[in-house]
RNA sequence: GGAGAGGUGGCAGAGUGGUCGAAUGCGCCGCACUCGAAAUGCGGUUUACCGGCAACGGUAACGUGGGUUCGAAUCCCACCCUCUCCGCCA
Protein backbone atom coordinates (compact mmCIF):
# COMPACT_ATOMS: atom_id res chain seq x y z
CA UNK A 1 0.00 0.00 0.00
CA UNK A 2 1.68 3.40 -0.89
CA UNK A 3 1.37 6.41 1.38
CA UNK A 4 -0.72 9.22 -0.69
CA UNK A 5 1.44 11.66 1.50
CA UNK A 6 4.54 10.58 -0.06
CA UNK A 7 3.04 10.68 -3.77
CA UNK A 8 1.43 13.65 -2.65
CA UNK A 9 4.79 15.29 -1.73
CA UNK A 10 6.41 13.52 -4.97
CA UNK A 11 3.92 13.25 -8.05
CA UNK A 12 6.51 12.72 -10.30
CA UNK A 13 8.87 10.15 -8.84
CA UNK A 14 5.91 8.49 -7.99
CA UNK A 15 4.84 8.41 -11.96
CA UNK A 16 8.46 7.47 -12.97
CA UNK A 17 8.59 4.25 -10.73
CA UNK A 18 5.33 3.02 -11.83
CA UNK A 19 6.66 3.67 -15.24
CA UNK A 20 9.51 1.35 -14.54
CA UNK A 21 7.02 -1.63 -14.14
CA UNK A 22 5.03 -0.33 -17.31
CA UNK A 23 2.24 1.22 -15.85
CA UNK A 24 0.66 4.58 -16.83
CA UNK A 25 0.84 7.51 -14.80
CA UNK A 26 -1.49 7.90 -11.79
CA UNK A 27 -0.06 10.52 -9.28
CA UNK A 28 -2.53 13.61 -10.83
CA UNK A 29 -6.16 11.54 -10.12
CA UNK A 30 -4.62 9.86 -7.08
CA UNK A 31 -4.10 13.45 -5.68
CA UNK A 32 -7.06 15.10 -6.81
CA UNK A 33 -8.88 12.29 -5.14
CA UNK A 34 -7.45 13.21 -1.84
CA UNK A 35 -7.70 16.83 -2.23
CA UNK A 36 -11.80 16.15 -2.24
CA UNK A 37 -11.17 13.96 0.44
CA UNK A 38 -9.50 16.30 3.03
CA UNK A 39 -11.68 18.90 2.19
CA UNK A 40 -14.42 17.11 3.24
CA UNK A 41 -12.81 15.69 6.26
CA UNK A 42 -12.23 19.13 7.45
CA UNK A 43 -15.46 20.06 6.99
CA UNK A 44 -17.03 17.06 8.87
CA UNK A 45 -14.50 17.64 11.20
CA UNK A 46 -15.81 21.25 12.18
CA UNK A 47 -19.26 19.91 11.94
CA UNK A 48 -18.34 17.34 14.72
CA UNK A 49 -16.41 20.16 16.58
CA UNK A 50 -19.32 22.85 16.52
CA UNK A 51 -21.87 19.47 17.93
CA UNK A 52 -19.40 18.55 20.57
CA UNK A 53 -18.83 21.89 21.61
CA UNK A 54 -22.69 22.46 21.85
CA UNK A 55 -23.64 19.32 23.49
CA UNK A 56 -21.16 20.21 26.43
CA UNK A 57 -22.98 23.49 26.79
CA UNK A 58 -26.24 21.53 26.91
CA UNK A 59 -24.92 19.10 30.15
CA UNK A 60 -24.06 22.84 31.54
CA UNK A 61 -27.28 24.27 31.17
CA UNK A 62 -29.23 21.59 32.69
CA UNK A 63 -26.72 21.59 35.54
CA UNK A 64 -27.49 25.21 36.16
CA UNK A 65 -31.01 24.31 35.71
CA UNK A 66 -31.28 26.82 32.47
CA UNK A 67 -33.77 24.75 31.01
CA UNK A 68 -34.64 27.26 27.65
CA UNK A 69 -30.87 28.05 26.56
CA UNK A 70 -30.31 24.21 26.96
CA UNK A 71 -33.54 23.21 24.40
CA UNK A 72 -32.18 26.56 21.91
CA UNK A 73 -28.98 24.05 22.28
CA UNK A 74 -30.45 20.99 21.06
CA UNK A 75 -32.54 22.73 18.37
CA UNK A 76 -29.06 23.84 17.10
CA UNK A 77 -27.68 20.30 17.31
CA UNK A 78 -30.54 18.46 15.68
CA UNK A 79 -30.08 20.87 12.93
CA UNK A 80 -26.06 20.31 12.60
CA UNK A 81 -26.99 16.54 12.56
CA UNK A 82 -29.43 16.93 9.39
CA UNK A 83 -26.58 17.87 7.53
CA UNK A 84 -23.89 15.95 8.71
CA UNK A 85 -24.92 12.11 7.81
CA UNK A 86 -24.38 13.66 3.76
CA UNK A 87 -21.08 14.66 4.42
CA UNK A 88 -19.80 12.18 6.17
CA UNK A 89 -20.92 9.74 3.87
CA UNK A 90 -19.26 11.27 0.94
CA UNK A 91 -15.94 11.55 2.86
CA UNK A 92 -16.28 7.89 4.00
CA UNK A 93 -16.77 7.09 0.01
CA UNK A 94 -13.49 9.47 -0.76
CA UNK A 95 -11.66 7.45 1.74
CA UNK A 96 -12.63 3.97 0.34
CA UNK A 97 -12.63 5.23 -3.41
CA UNK A 98 -8.59 6.11 -2.98
CA UNK A 99 -8.56 2.86 -1.11
CA UNK A 100 -9.54 1.12 -3.42
CA UNK A 101 -7.44 2.77 -6.08
CA UNK A 102 -3.94 1.94 -3.87
CA UNK A 103 -4.54 -0.80 -2.77
CA UNK A 104 -4.57 -2.40 -6.43
CA UNK A 105 -0.82 -0.53 -7.38
CA UNK A 106 2.00 -2.50 -7.16
CA UNK A 107 5.14 -1.50 -4.77
CA UNK A 108 7.88 0.85 -6.67
CA UNK A 109 10.90 -0.93 -7.62
CA UNK A 110 14.34 0.05 -6.05
CA UNK A 111 16.51 2.04 -7.90
CA UNK A 112 19.08 -1.00 -8.04
CA UNK A 113 16.65 -2.82 -10.05
CA UNK A 114 17.30 -3.37 -13.74
CA UNK A 115 14.43 -2.36 -16.08
CA UNK A 116 12.91 -4.37 -18.31
CA UNK A 117 9.17 -5.85 -19.64
CA UNK A 118 9.81 -9.47 -18.78
CA UNK A 119 11.75 -12.73 -17.66
CA UNK A 120 14.20 -12.36 -20.82
CA UNK A 121 15.89 -9.02 -18.74
CA UNK A 122 16.30 -10.68 -15.64
CA UNK A 123 20.12 -10.20 -14.86
CA UNK A 124 21.86 -13.00 -13.82
CA UNK A 125 24.32 -12.03 -10.61
CA UNK A 126 25.69 -15.34 -9.96
CA UNK A 127 26.29 -18.93 -10.98
CA UNK A 128 27.34 -21.86 -8.33
CA UNK A 129 28.43 -25.05 -8.98
CA UNK A 130 29.23 -27.03 -12.38
CA UNK A 131 26.38 -29.18 -13.84
CA UNK A 132 26.83 -32.63 -14.16
CA UNK A 133 28.14 -34.19 -17.10
CA UNK A 134 26.62 -37.49 -17.81
CA UNK A 135 27.66 -40.26 -19.83
CA UNK A 136 23.99 -41.20 -20.43
CA UNK A 137 21.46 -39.62 -21.64
CA UNK A 138 19.85 -37.68 -18.23
CA UNK A 139 15.89 -38.06 -17.85
CA UNK A 140 13.07 -35.38 -17.14
CA UNK A 141 12.29 -35.74 -13.39
CA UNK A 142 8.68 -36.52 -15.03
CA UNK A 143 9.62 -39.84 -16.70
CA UNK A 144 12.56 -41.03 -14.09
CA UNK A 145 10.31 -40.83 -10.95
CA UNK A 146 7.15 -43.15 -11.44
CA UNK A 147 9.31 -46.14 -10.56
CA UNK A 148 10.62 -44.38 -7.55
CA UNK A 149 7.46 -44.13 -6.08
CA UNK A 150 6.01 -40.45 -7.02
CA UNK A 151 2.67 -41.44 -8.64
CA UNK A 152 1.01 -38.94 -10.45
CA UNK A 153 -1.97 -41.28 -11.92
CA UNK A 154 -3.25 -41.56 -8.14
CA UNK A 155 -2.97 -38.18 -7.39
CA UNK A 156 -5.03 -37.09 -10.43
CA UNK A 157 -7.52 -39.86 -9.69
CA UNK A 158 -7.81 -38.16 -5.69
CA UNK A 159 -8.11 -34.56 -6.62
CA UNK A 160 -7.24 -33.87 -10.50
CA UNK A 161 -4.38 -32.59 -12.32
CA UNK A 162 -1.90 -31.05 -10.63
CA UNK A 163 -1.81 -33.29 -7.58
CA UNK A 164 0.63 -35.92 -6.84
CA UNK A 165 0.83 -39.40 -4.16
CA UNK A 166 4.43 -40.00 -3.19
CA UNK A 167 5.02 -43.22 -1.91
CA UNK A 168 7.79 -44.98 -0.16
CA UNK A 169 11.70 -43.70 -0.32
CA UNK A 170 10.54 -41.03 -2.44
CA UNK A 171 7.71 -39.61 0.26
CA UNK A 172 10.61 -40.03 2.88
CA UNK A 173 13.00 -38.17 0.83
CA UNK A 174 10.56 -35.31 0.33
CA UNK A 175 10.12 -35.58 4.15
CA UNK A 176 13.72 -35.34 4.24
CA UNK A 177 14.18 -32.52 2.66
CA UNK A 178 11.96 -30.69 4.33
CA UNK A 179 13.06 -31.38 7.38
CA UNK A 180 17.07 -30.68 6.33
CA UNK A 181 15.90 -26.99 4.75
CA UNK A 182 14.27 -26.48 8.46
CA UNK A 183 17.69 -27.48 10.02
CA UNK A 184 19.65 -25.12 8.09
CA UNK A 185 17.69 -22.12 8.87
CA UNK A 186 16.92 -22.82 12.20
CA UNK A 187 20.24 -23.84 13.54
CA UNK A 188 22.56 -22.14 11.15
CA UNK A 189 20.75 -18.88 10.04
CA UNK A 190 19.09 -17.58 13.55
CA UNK A 191 15.64 -18.11 12.42
CA UNK A 192 12.69 -19.21 14.76
CA UNK A 193 10.80 -22.30 13.97
CA UNK A 194 7.41 -22.07 13.60
CA UNK A 195 4.11 -23.86 12.92
CA UNK A 196 1.20 -21.15 11.72
CA UNK A 197 -1.96 -21.57 10.65
CA UNK A 198 -2.59 -22.53 6.63
CA UNK A 199 -6.09 -21.77 6.82
CA UNK A 200 -5.90 -17.91 7.29
CA UNK A 201 -8.65 -14.67 7.38
CA UNK A 202 -8.94 -11.83 4.92
CA UNK A 203 -7.09 -9.59 6.76
CA UNK A 204 -3.74 -11.70 6.65
CA UNK A 205 -4.43 -11.88 2.62
CA UNK A 206 -4.90 -8.60 2.33
CA UNK A 207 -2.28 -7.60 4.44
CA UNK A 208 0.51 -9.96 2.63
CA UNK A 209 -0.94 -8.19 -0.62
CA UNK A 210 -2.45 -11.83 -2.33
CA UNK A 211 -6.05 -9.35 -1.50
CA UNK A 212 -7.70 -8.00 -2.95
CA UNK A 213 -6.07 -8.31 -6.62
CA UNK A 214 -5.30 -12.28 -6.85
CA UNK A 215 -8.24 -13.62 -4.89
CA UNK A 216 -8.42 -15.78 -7.62
CA UNK A 217 -5.07 -17.39 -7.50
CA UNK A 218 -5.78 -19.05 -4.09
CA UNK A 219 -8.28 -21.67 -2.31
CA UNK A 220 -10.90 -20.02 -0.32
CA UNK A 221 -13.08 -22.10 1.98
CA UNK A 222 -17.07 -21.97 1.88
CA UNK A 223 -16.50 -20.39 5.36
CA UNK A 224 -14.43 -17.43 4.31
CA UNK A 225 -10.94 -18.51 4.79
CA UNK A 226 -8.49 -18.74 2.53
CA UNK A 227 -5.60 -21.78 2.16
CA UNK A 228 -2.08 -19.76 2.38
CA UNK A 229 -0.49 -19.48 -1.13
CA UNK A 230 2.92 -19.76 0.77
CA UNK A 231 3.57 -19.23 4.65
CA UNK A 232 4.51 -16.02 4.05
CA UNK A 233 1.25 -14.78 4.55
CA UNK A 234 0.98 -16.42 7.86
CA UNK A 235 4.41 -15.69 9.38
CA UNK A 236 3.98 -11.89 7.72
CA UNK A 237 0.50 -11.64 8.96
CA UNK A 238 1.90 -12.70 13.12
CA UNK A 239 2.69 -9.40 13.73
CA UNK A 240 -0.13 -7.37 11.80
CA UNK A 241 -1.76 -4.52 13.74
CA UNK A 242 1.35 -4.61 16.40
CA UNK A 243 3.79 -1.99 17.66
CA UNK A 244 6.78 -3.69 18.15
CA UNK A 245 9.55 -3.13 20.53
CA UNK A 246 12.64 -1.83 18.75
CA UNK A 247 13.98 -4.77 20.26
CA UNK A 248 12.25 -7.41 18.86
CA UNK A 249 13.66 -6.56 15.48
CA UNK A 250 14.87 -8.38 13.50
CA UNK A 251 12.95 -10.93 13.62
CA UNK A 252 13.42 -14.04 11.45
CA UNK A 253 10.75 -16.84 11.03
CA UNK A 254 10.37 -20.20 9.33
CA UNK A 255 7.98 -22.30 8.65
CA UNK A 256 7.92 -25.68 6.62
CA UNK A 257 3.92 -25.55 5.47
CA UNK A 258 1.92 -26.62 2.96
CA UNK A 259 0.81 -24.11 0.29
CA UNK A 260 -2.25 -24.06 -2.22
CA UNK A 261 -2.59 -22.24 -5.47
CA UNK A 262 -4.92 -22.74 -7.85
CA UNK A 263 -2.20 -21.97 -10.55
CA UNK A 264 -5.67 -20.17 -12.44
CA UNK A 265 -3.20 -18.02 -14.34
CA UNK A 266 -0.55 -21.00 -15.54
CA UNK A 267 -3.31 -23.23 -17.40
CA UNK A 268 -1.08 -25.76 -19.97
CA UNK A 269 1.95 -24.54 -18.05
CA UNK A 270 4.27 -27.75 -16.38
CA UNK A 271 1.23 -29.76 -16.67
CA UNK A 272 3.60 -32.64 -16.82
CA UNK A 273 5.47 -33.56 -13.52
CA UNK A 274 6.07 -32.22 -9.93
CA UNK A 275 7.05 -28.61 -10.82
CA UNK A 276 3.84 -26.71 -10.66
CA UNK A 277 1.19 -28.39 -8.58
CA UNK A 278 -2.00 -27.41 -6.30
CA UNK A 279 -0.55 -28.08 -3.12
CA UNK A 280 2.78 -28.04 -2.00
CA UNK A 281 5.57 -27.81 0.39
CA UNK A 282 7.74 -25.31 1.21
CA UNK A 283 10.33 -23.89 3.65
CA UNK A 284 9.70 -20.34 3.82
CA UNK A 285 11.91 -17.40 5.61
CA UNK A 286 10.35 -14.00 6.80
CA UNK A 287 12.36 -11.36 8.24
CA UNK A 288 10.85 -8.46 9.94
CA UNK A 289 13.31 -5.36 10.22
CA UNK A 290 14.21 -1.72 10.75
CA UNK A 291 14.18 0.01 7.76
CA UNK A 292 17.62 0.78 6.98
CA UNK A 293 18.78 -2.65 7.89
CA UNK A 294 16.15 -4.19 4.90
CA UNK A 295 18.38 -4.29 2.27
CA UNK A 296 21.34 -6.30 4.06
CA UNK A 297 18.85 -8.47 5.22
CA UNK A 298 17.70 -9.36 1.51
CA UNK A 299 20.90 -10.54 0.85
CA UNK A 300 21.70 -12.39 3.99
CA UNK A 301 17.94 -13.88 3.65
CA UNK A 302 19.17 -15.04 -0.58
CA UNK A 303 22.01 -16.55 0.82
CA UNK A 304 20.15 -18.54 3.69
CA UNK A 305 18.84 -19.86 0.74
CA UNK A 306 21.34 -20.46 -1.32
CA UNK A 307 23.22 -22.52 1.54
CA UNK A 308 20.40 -25.00 0.94
CA UNK A 309 21.41 -25.54 -2.66
CA UNK A 310 25.08 -25.86 -2.06
CA UNK A 311 24.81 -28.28 0.34
CA UNK A 312 23.19 -30.65 -1.88
CA UNK A 313 25.57 -30.10 -4.25
CA UNK A 314 22.77 -28.59 -6.86
CA UNK A 315 23.86 -25.89 -8.75
CA UNK A 316 22.37 -22.89 -9.39
CA UNK A 317 22.10 -19.30 -11.01
CA UNK A 318 21.15 -16.39 -9.29
CA UNK A 319 19.12 -13.62 -11.02
CA UNK A 320 18.39 -10.32 -9.88
CA UNK A 321 14.53 -9.76 -10.96
CA UNK A 322 13.78 -6.88 -13.89
CA UNK A 323 11.34 -4.46 -13.20
CA UNK A 324 9.08 -6.24 -15.79
CA UNK A 325 9.20 -9.94 -13.56
CA UNK A 326 8.87 -8.46 -10.32
CA UNK A 327 5.82 -9.33 -7.96
CA UNK A 328 3.01 -7.32 -7.04
CA UNK A 329 4.27 -6.72 -3.41
CA UNK A 330 8.22 -6.65 -4.15
CA UNK A 331 10.59 -3.27 -4.61
CA UNK A 332 13.32 -6.13 -5.54
CA UNK A 333 13.79 -9.79 -5.86
CA UNK A 334 16.08 -12.21 -6.21
CA UNK A 335 15.60 -15.61 -7.82
CA UNK A 336 17.35 -18.50 -7.89
CA UNK A 337 17.13 -21.31 -10.35
CA UNK A 338 18.70 -24.67 -9.78
CA UNK A 339 19.86 -26.60 -12.66
CA UNK A 340 17.69 -29.25 -13.91
CA UNK A 341 19.70 -32.06 -16.38
CA UNK A 342 16.74 -33.56 -17.59
CA UNK A 343 14.91 -30.87 -18.81
CA UNK A 344 18.16 -29.03 -19.79
CA UNK A 345 17.35 -26.14 -17.64
CA UNK A 346 17.62 -23.53 -15.10
CA UNK A 347 14.02 -23.30 -13.03
CA UNK A 348 13.08 -21.53 -10.54
CA UNK A 349 13.50 -22.96 -7.03
CA UNK A 350 13.06 -19.68 -4.83
CA UNK A 351 12.52 -16.23 -4.77
CA UNK A 352 13.44 -13.65 -2.51
CA UNK A 353 12.08 -10.31 -1.99
CA UNK A 354 11.96 -7.48 0.06
CA UNK A 355 8.77 -5.46 0.37
CA UNK A 356 10.31 -2.68 2.25
CA UNK A 357 7.34 -1.22 4.13
CA UNK A 358 4.71 -1.82 1.77
CA UNK A 359 3.15 -4.97 3.58
CA UNK A 360 3.92 -3.04 6.84
CA UNK A 361 1.10 -0.31 5.92
CA UNK A 362 -1.47 -2.76 4.74
CA UNK A 363 -1.06 -4.62 7.90
CA UNK A 364 -0.41 -1.99 10.22
CA UNK A 365 3.03 -3.06 11.81
CA UNK A 366 4.98 -0.46 13.04
CA UNK A 367 8.07 -0.62 15.56
CA UNK A 368 8.98 2.18 18.35
CA UNK A 369 11.67 4.28 17.59
CA UNK A 370 13.90 5.13 20.71
CA UNK A 371 14.63 9.28 20.77
CA UNK A 372 12.84 10.26 17.88
CA UNK A 373 10.49 12.63 17.43
CA UNK A 374 8.57 10.70 15.01
CA UNK A 375 8.29 8.06 17.51
CA UNK A 376 6.88 5.11 15.32
CA UNK A 377 7.65 3.94 12.30
CA UNK A 378 6.62 1.09 9.59
CA UNK A 379 8.85 -2.37 9.69
CA UNK A 380 10.29 -3.98 6.34
CA UNK A 381 8.87 -7.15 5.88
CA UNK A 382 10.67 -9.59 3.51
CA UNK A 383 10.40 -13.02 2.29
CA UNK A 384 11.91 -15.82 0.84
CA UNK A 385 11.74 -19.44 0.32
CA UNK A 386 14.17 -21.55 1.48
CA UNK A 387 13.32 -23.57 -0.84
CA UNK A 388 10.63 -25.14 -2.32
CA UNK A 389 10.81 -28.80 -1.32
CA UNK A 390 8.70 -30.24 -4.06
CA UNK A 391 10.86 -28.33 -6.54
CA UNK A 392 14.21 -29.36 -4.92
CA UNK A 393 12.85 -33.00 -4.91
CA UNK A 394 13.10 -32.29 -8.79
CA UNK A 395 16.18 -31.07 -8.64
CA UNK A 396 17.50 -33.80 -6.59
CA UNK A 397 15.59 -36.72 -8.76
CA UNK A 398 17.36 -34.94 -12.08
CA UNK A 399 20.88 -34.14 -10.51
CA UNK A 400 21.23 -37.50 -8.36
CA UNK A 401 19.96 -40.07 -11.04
CA UNK A 402 21.89 -42.97 -12.32
CA UNK A 403 21.96 -44.89 -15.58
CA UNK A 404 20.11 -47.36 -14.05
CA UNK A 405 17.78 -45.41 -13.30
CA UNK A 406 18.10 -45.15 -9.67
CA UNK A 407 18.20 -41.83 -7.73
CA UNK A 408 21.20 -41.70 -5.63
CA UNK A 409 20.35 -39.57 -1.95
CA UNK A 410 22.63 -36.52 -1.77
CA UNK A 411 25.07 -36.77 1.19
CA UNK A 412 23.96 -33.54 3.51
CA UNK A 413 20.41 -35.77 3.40
CA UNK A 414 21.47 -39.13 4.63
CA UNK A 415 21.19 -38.41 8.30
CA UNK A 416 17.58 -38.09 7.37
CA UNK A 417 17.07 -41.44 5.51
CA UNK A 418 17.23 -44.13 8.08
CA UNK A 419 20.01 -46.08 6.12
CA UNK A 420 18.29 -45.52 2.68
CA UNK A 421 21.16 -44.43 0.35
CA UNK A 422 19.61 -44.73 -2.74
CA UNK A 423 16.41 -44.89 -4.74
CA UNK A 424 15.71 -48.04 -5.89
CA UNK A 425 12.99 -48.71 -9.31
CA UNK A 426 10.23 -50.66 -8.16
CA UNK A 427 10.03 -53.96 -9.33
CA UNK A 428 5.95 -53.49 -10.64
C1' G B 1 -22.34 -27.02 19.78
C1' G B 2 -24.66 -25.52 25.10
C1' A B 3 -24.19 -22.43 29.77
C1' G B 4 -21.66 -18.57 32.32
C1' A B 5 -17.86 -14.61 32.75
C1' G B 6 -15.06 -11.16 30.26
C1' G B 7 -12.52 -7.94 26.19
C1' U B 8 -10.27 -0.41 28.52
C1' G B 9 -3.49 2.85 27.24
C1' G B 10 3.44 -0.85 26.74
C1' C B 11 1.50 -4.22 31.00
C1' A B 12 -1.90 -4.77 35.26
C1' G B 13 -6.44 -2.62 36.43
C1' A B 14 -10.54 1.32 37.93
C1' G B 15 -14.48 3.58 35.58
C1' U B 16 -22.28 2.09 34.40
C1' G B 17 -24.87 8.56 30.40
C1' G B 18 -21.86 14.80 30.35
C1' U B 19 -16.47 18.05 33.51
C1' C B 20 -13.27 10.66 30.74
C1' G B 21 -8.29 10.03 26.17
C1' A B 22 -9.77 7.89 30.56
C1' A B 23 -8.03 7.02 38.08
C1' U B 24 -4.25 4.10 40.26
C1' G B 25 -0.05 0.83 40.14
C1' C B 26 4.02 -1.14 37.25
C1' G B 27 7.24 -0.06 33.30
C1' C B 28 9.76 3.78 30.54
C1' C B 29 12.03 8.99 30.00
C1' G B 30 13.82 13.54 32.44
C1' C B 31 15.11 16.20 36.87
C1' A B 32 16.37 16.42 42.23
C1' C B 33 18.92 13.92 46.31
C1' U B 34 23.87 10.71 46.04
C1' C B 35 30.94 9.98 45.12
C1' G B 36 27.87 6.46 42.31
C1' A B 37 23.75 3.23 42.74
C1' A B 38 19.38 1.70 45.29
C1' A B 39 15.43 3.88 47.77
C1' U B 40 12.67 8.38 47.73
C1' G B 41 10.51 12.93 45.70
C1' C B 42 8.88 16.00 41.41
C1' G B 43 7.57 16.21 36.25
C1' G B 44 6.58 13.69 31.70
C1' U B 45 4.91 9.30 28.94
C1' U B 46 -1.35 6.27 23.49
C1' U B 47 -2.16 6.24 18.38
C1' A B 48 -3.97 7.78 13.69
C1' C B 49 -5.88 11.56 10.77
C1' C B 50 -7.12 16.99 9.37
C1' G B 51 -5.29 22.16 9.52
C1' G B 52 -0.58 24.91 10.49
C1' C B 53 6.43 26.69 8.57
C1' A B 54 6.01 25.96 13.68
C1' A B 55 4.10 26.67 18.46
C1' C B 56 -0.32 24.67 18.52
C1' G B 57 -5.56 23.76 17.40
C1' G B 58 -9.20 20.14 15.90
C1' U B 59 -11.34 15.11 14.89
C1' A B 60 -11.50 9.97 15.83
C1' A B 61 -10.36 5.53 18.63
C1' C B 62 -12.18 1.91 25.39
C1' G B 63 -12.77 -6.01 20.76
C1' U B 64 -15.56 -5.06 15.60
C1' G B 65 -19.91 -3.15 13.18
C1' G B 66 -24.68 -0.99 13.75
C1' G B 67 -28.42 1.57 16.95
C1' U B 68 -30.60 4.85 21.01
C1' U B 69 -29.32 9.99 22.78
C1' C B 70 -28.30 16.93 22.48
C1' G B 71 -24.18 13.81 24.46
C1' A B 72 -21.91 6.71 24.85
C1' A B 73 -16.00 3.35 27.53
C1' U B 74 -20.87 3.47 30.09
C1' C B 75 -27.54 1.75 27.41
C1' C B 76 -29.50 -1.68 23.15
C1' C B 77 -28.56 -5.26 18.90
C1' A B 78 -25.37 -8.35 15.93
C1' C B 79 -20.73 -10.43 15.21
C1' C B 80 -15.55 -11.71 16.65
C1' C B 81 -12.16 -13.24 20.35
C1' U B 82 -10.55 -14.98 25.39
C1' C B 83 -11.48 -17.70 29.95
C1' U B 84 -14.40 -21.48 33.00
C1' C B 85 -17.75 -25.63 32.94
C1' C B 86 -20.46 -29.27 29.84
C1' G B 87 -20.77 -31.98 25.17
C1' C B 88 -17.92 -33.82 21.03
C1' C B 89 -13.21 -35.00 19.24
C1' A B 90 -7.44 -35.80 16.55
Amino acid sequence: MHDIRSIRENPEAFDAALARRGLAPQAADLIALDEERRALTTQVQLAQSRRNEASKLIGAAMGKGDKDAAEALKAEVAALKDEMPALEARADELAAKLKAALEIIPNLPAEDVPDGAGEEENVEVARWGTPRTFDFTPKEHADLAPALGMDFETGARLSGARFTFLRGDMARLHRALGQFMLDVQTREHGYEECNPPVLVGDDAMYGTDKLPKFAEDSFNTTNGRWLIPTSEVSLTASVMGELLDESALPMRLTALTLCFRSEAGAAGRDTRGFIRQHQFEKCELVSIVKPEDSEEEHDRMTRAAETVLERLALPYRKLLLCTGDMGFGARKTYDLEVWLPGQGAYREISSCSNTGEFQARRMNTRYRVAGEQKTTQFVHTLNGSGLAVGRTLVAVIENCQNADGSVSVPDALLPYMGGVTTLNPRSS
